[in-house]
RNA sequence: GCGCCUAUAGCUCAGCGGAUCAGAGCGCCGGCCUCCGGAGCCGGGUGCGCAGGUUCGAGUCCUGCUAGGCGCACCA
């Protein structure tokens, strides 16, 4: 259990004061209809105050008053006593802002410490059980661009609501079942023949990439030549194949700081009946049909644009079908929130699932599904072009290989995942000043050289008085620095993760101003006390963000 | 034809349930180191695709249009 970050506890103590107002003043103002509560919020501009509430804004509508004179009754009505406000004004068309006592950023900074590596965690989430699933490529090939993108993005997504108090499970769906897997199969064949100088074709359809014809002379050592006379060797080359590409899969994206809590396999679960089952409880509910020798599920009753077909006229399953079992396993496992990672050409496919989660008895808010946009490579300013088809497309190995993890991870999480992005290479292999990756583990790595050059000098006796930090750049450090909780929960609630790696950057750029403003190791042993204690703190959120983003948080560079 | 995403500074992008910001980085121009890391700091900007609408107030919400990407299978 965290303690609760101060940010919290101050705005809390806000809500409680207002809500506390506007009981008083129920004589002037009446009773608001449905009114739920003061809300507050923080001002994108210091000059509106620490903290704000639109509260009157909202009371004015609803009592049918001007919101300004909602806001100075309220004004007159607050009682400051057990708050750290210390100045409260009426401002704009009738926000409430609230000025406080910079004290209440001296216990945020005592709190960063003595949290450290827990620092920014909250129990916000409750304990509420999400899984999340992302990447989840196809075990018939290398990894590619995209798949990084969606590894960093769901990866911290998956640790912003891990910091913010729910259950989180990251899987991985491996898809090793159906058409796909054989025609690898039937690939990987053809590329061993081809090896033996036997005549072979690939399949239509098929993979014709290089790495086929590596792994053909792999499958050939592993395997034996002799295997191409057996019946049933397709299978083992699928098998093997498929275990042969997810290895590689989990190991990339290993290095890459991604680990999955569970791999799981298709071909398995569908073994299982899980499917069959489904198709049952439907059948039960009497939301299947049969038509032109195929079975339909009624999904236009539940917001889809048509129904759709479960099970083909010639016996086989649509691909909705075994994916609709799987996502009843992931609730049956416990789940009360399932968020899945897709790219946009499956974005079409998101209501015929939701159909079934909800045919199967689960709300229509159960099933997330976040979009994560294609990614262009740009070298000297254009586009690097893929070609699928001639089997020349970008790797995520490549990417890796150039830009670094730290950069290639730093630069998807700048976007949000939701809009299409370029990435720009040449920016991402700076290893200088322009690369704003370097810019913030910069600011890392000054603060370990200050905190190993304060280590090496004498220090004098006595604490460290944080009512000496008043310079404007120390004060709007620190206001930042405690902003770091409620940065995590919003990243994970709005499922917006790129706001981390502009809080990042904010603090590296508020930690170069204050150290331009203010010298740190001086002659007043008080000072410099307070001073290293904001920049051990500025240390501890600046790690626990580039942590959180999968980002190394150097020492030295 | 229908649906989703995108359109904000020269470039790449932020702008979280209207009001209390048009912003960041890069690029460009000009300043700042006897001192804790100058990989830094400071200064320089008449930009929200177009047209309507709602409102006291609209990058933000609604409608239409334009442009780019993606989808709309008895493929996965």
């Amino acid at each position: 259990m965290s303690e609760l970050p101060v940010v919290f506890r101050v705005q809390r103590e806000l809500r409680e004061a207002l809500d506390r107002a506007i009981d008083r003043a129920r004589a002037t103002l009446g009773s608001p209809q449905g009114f739920t509560g003061a809300t507050v919020e923080v001002p994108r501009q210091s000059a509106h105050g620490d903290f704000a509430s639109n509260v009157a804004l909202e009371l004015g509508s609803r009592l049918r008053r001007p919101p300004r004179q909602v806001a100075q009754v309220l004004a007159d009505h607050f009682d400051p006593a057990g708050t750290w406000v210390r100045e409260l004004e009426v401002a704009g068309p009738g926000f409430v802002n609230f000025r406080l006592h910079p004290s209440w950023l001296y216990e945020a900074i005592e709190q960063i410490l003595r949290q450290d590596a827990d620092y920014g965690r909250s129990e916000l989430g409750a304990g509420l059980k999400v899984l999340v699933e992302f990447v989840s490529a196809n075990p018939t090939g290398p990894l590619v661009l995209v798949a990084a993108r969606a590894a960093a993005v769901g990866d911290t997504l998956a640790s912003c609501l891990e910091w913010s108090g729910h259950r989180v499970e990251r899987e991985y769906y491996v898809n090793d079942a159906g058409r796909q897997v054989e025609l690898l199969a039937q690939s990987l064949e053809a590329r061993m023949r081809e090896r033996l100088g036997e005549p072979a074709v690939i399949p239509e359809g098929g993979y014709p990439g290089q790495y086929l014809v590596d792994l053909a002379q792999e499958a050939l050592d592993a395997l034996g030549p002799g295997i191409l006379q057996d019946p049933g060797r397709l299978a083992v080359l699928r098998d093997w194949t498929v275990a042969r590409l997810v290895q590689a899969h989990r190991e990339e994206l290993a290095a890459y700081g991604v680990r999955f809590d569970t791999w799981f396999h298709e071909a398995a679960f569908r073994a299982g009946g899980a499917v069959e089952e489904v198709l049952e409880i439907l059948q039960a509910r009497g939301l299947l049909y049969e038509r032109d020798g195929a079975r339909w599920f009624a999904s236009t009753r539940f917001g889809d644009d048509k129904d759709r077909v479960l099970v083909k006229s010639d016996g086989e399953y649509t691909y909705v079908l075994p994916d609709a079992a799987y996502h009843l396993n992931k609730l049956r496992r416990g789940h009360q929130k399932l968020i899945n990672l897709w790219g946009p050409d499956h974005h079409g496919y998101i209501p015929r699932l939701k159909a079934l989660l909800e045919a199967l008895g689960y709300g229509p808010d159960t099933l997330e599904v976040l979009t994560v946009q294609w990614v262009r490579l740009l070298r000297g300013g254009d586009p690097v072009r893929l070609s699928k088809r001639g089997g020349v497309t970008i790797l995520m190995r490549d990417l890796l290989e150039e830009a670094g993890t730290d950069a290639a991870r730093f630069f998807f999480l700048m976007r949000s995942h939701d809009s299409p992005m370029d990435f720009d290479l040449d920016l991402a292999k700076l290893r200088t000043a322009q690369n704003p990756v370097y810019y913030v583990q910069y600011a890392h790595a000054r603060i370990a050289s200050i905190l190993r050059e304060a280590a090496r000098r004498p220090q004098g006796p006595g604490t460290a008085d944080l009512a000496r930090l008043t310079d404007p750049s120390e004060l709007g450090l620190a206001r930042r620095l405690a902003d770091f909780p409620e940065e995590v929960a919003l990243a994970a609630t709005a499922r917006e993760v790129h706001r981390l790696t502009r809080y990042a950057t904010d603090l590296a750029t508020l930690f170069h101003k204050f150290y331009d403003t203010c010298r740190v190791l001086g002659e007043d042993g008080g000072l410099t006390r307070a001073r290293l204690a904001l920049v051990d703190a500025t240390r501890i959120a600046l790690r626990n963000a580039l942590r959180l983003l999968g980002v190394s948080a150097p020492e030295r560079m």
